[in-house]
DNA sequence: AGCTAATATGTAACCGGTTACATATTGATC
DNA sequence: GATCAATATGTAACCGGTTACATATTAGCT
């Protein structure tokens, strides 16, 4: 292996002199930097990262816990991660934790282990920081997407509880009064939030709040389905529903058809999230546009601040409500 | 920092002496693992991994490189990818390469300096184990789902001829002729594969080729959308089309019907992939369905086996026609 | 007891860079 | 030419483990 040792006697100097040639090439003299670059070249030496990163205790790596990279929107937000770690000189070890908390717990212990410096969180804080991390020692760490309200670490969100209001209230202006939901998992802040916003929108318009139009789903397209098929077979059906996710909306959508009815002729549908998917479903989903990659992008932002010891603020991003086809006019 | 001498001193042995009792402990006696233990747990001692792998000159990474995580296929891909890696102890830096060469060559250096074992290439082999490696330097690599015939490493595949083959003769068995294709990129050689498989169906059923039938796409929901414009613009239109993957399907189903055309009364559609919103489509979708996960796991084991020296062989995974409801009779 | 072999433990070199400190060289100023 | 500062380079310790080799201890056997 050609190591810097063999690039100094090549070049005839000290080891010194070539690790200062490469990392601060001003302060040595442009002969010798010279013949330095000469030996390098000649030597195909490329410094060995490991050692680099063994001496400066930082390893350049951040980690990622994501519940599920098979799910679109994350797949964005990962993106907006990868790219913004690239442009700092970071990599990024992705982490597929499958909402399996050992799992997270065991990925966020690379950090104490030293193979990774910081950790991006998308999902909900669990008390990982409690009981796998003796001895106070706080993460480098970032919650992003799926933030709770008291996170011990600086976050990045959407504001849900907004965001879901004004969908509510999008399909409150179009005369729908029974409106169902599609939650997300129970315990997700997330699905909480969104259910104020809901909640808001329904006594802001002096409708009831019915607790059987409310169904929980765990994100996936197939738990929009059976949310669906339950909602659908209710006595008193809704004239509209709003999904938490666009993958649910979608799996939503199709049991409204096997249902033989139609969207939104016989049943408003309304996302959130904004997929690529989105605008191609039939019909084209109204939904809630999330700047997914933004996400991404922050998290990493904050998390290299934290690393740099600088202080960084709570972060609430942008939504938008993009109307498409999926919802009309209520006809009852 | 607690450290491995930390707690030898307080354990009151050598640090080869806890060393030893936390990697080979049949070694030490019994009282003195014990008393080790004892020093590790007070110490709350977490040894860092990057000083082991520093030593031991393995990382116990492994690069990803894929096109964009943001396809569905490809997701599904590296969670397969994932979960191996991670049982196997091995940790998976991910590398969104956008199809740039130079990203891929510099990600893929991750492991000439040392901060990653080996690499998993999702894309077709490019060109830069030549001019990026000198000295011969074979990567220890594997190429899996998009590979070329002369991949100089090993390979998991589809048979995408034969795939792309029964696709082609499952619409023409339901009386299509007039048959367009949705190809992926030009130079890519799942698309030349496909394309011959699709060929190899035409002629043993006596078609001639139509090339102006034939339209490039990029495997995006939006390529396939706009190709899809382009078949139906066409005097004579197809009757059915065949699609390169699931979301360029979803896309051309979508301008389908934005012109006025049913699926599959009017047009067939057949895709590929059988992602997760494939059933959930309107209609759902007849494709062929691939192992992802599987191509995930398939190429972690075969990278392991390549790092430890071990003889592997080329595999091809089997794949499926899945028949939904996009396709149907030809009514014409 | 005396000898050999097996077991247990310690010492220190090593991996490949970085960098504090020491030393050598050059240049500027009076 | 002497003095001092600035610049350039070298020496060696260091990061935190692992492990070859040396040494100490114990066990087994005659």
């Amino acid at each position: 292996m050609t190591n810097i040792r063999k690039v100094a006697e090549l070049a005839g100097v000290s080891v010194a002199t070539v690790s200062r040639a490469l990392k601060l090439p001003d302060i040595v003299s442009p002969a010798t930097r010279e013949k330095v670059l000469k030996a390098v070249d000649q030597a195909g030496y490329q410094p060995n990262l490991m050692a680099v990163q063994f001496r400066s205790q930082r390893t350049y790596n951040l980690v990622v816990l994501v519940p599920t990279i098979a799910n679109t929107f994350f797949a964005q937000v990962i993106s907006g991660i990868q790219e913004a770690a690239q442009e700092r000189g970071y990599g990024v070890l992705l982490c597929n934790t499958l909402g399996n908390e050992a799992m997270e717990t065991q990925y966020a212990s690379l950090v104490t282990t030293r193979q990774a410096d910081g950790v991006i969180q998308l999902r909900a804080f669990n008390p990982f920081s409690e009981n796998a991390f003796p001895a106070g020692a706080a993460l480098p760490m970032i919650n992003a997407c799926e933030v709770m309200g008291d996170a011990p670490c600086p976050t990045v969100k959407l504001d849900n509880r907004a965001a879901a209001r004004e969908v509510t209230e999008h399909l409150i202006a179009l005369g729908h009064r029974r409106i169902g939901m599609i939650k997300g998992p129970r315990r997700s802040p997330l699905t909480f939030d969104r259910q104020q916003g809901y909640q808001d929108a329904l006594s802001a318009a002096g409708i009831p709040l019915d607790e059987r139009l409310l169904c929980p789903g765990d994100f996936t397209p197939l738990s929009g389905y059976q949310a669906a098929g339950t909602l659908v077979a209710l006595p008193e059906p809704p004239t509209a529903i709003f999904c938490e996710s666009d993958e649910m909306a979608i799996g939503a959508m199709s049991r409204i058809k096997d249902a033989g009815l139609r969207v939104p002729d016989d049943i408003s549908v309304a996302g959130f999230d904004d997929i690529a998917f989105a605008c191609y479903s039939d019909p084209p989903l109204t939904t809630i546009a999330q700047p997914a990659e933004a996400f991404g992008r922050e998290a990493v932002a904050m998390l290299i601040k934290v690393l740099e010891g600088r202080q960084v603020n709570n972060l609430v991003l942008p939504h938008s409500l993009v109307s498409r086809k999926s919802t009309a006019q209520c006809r009852y």
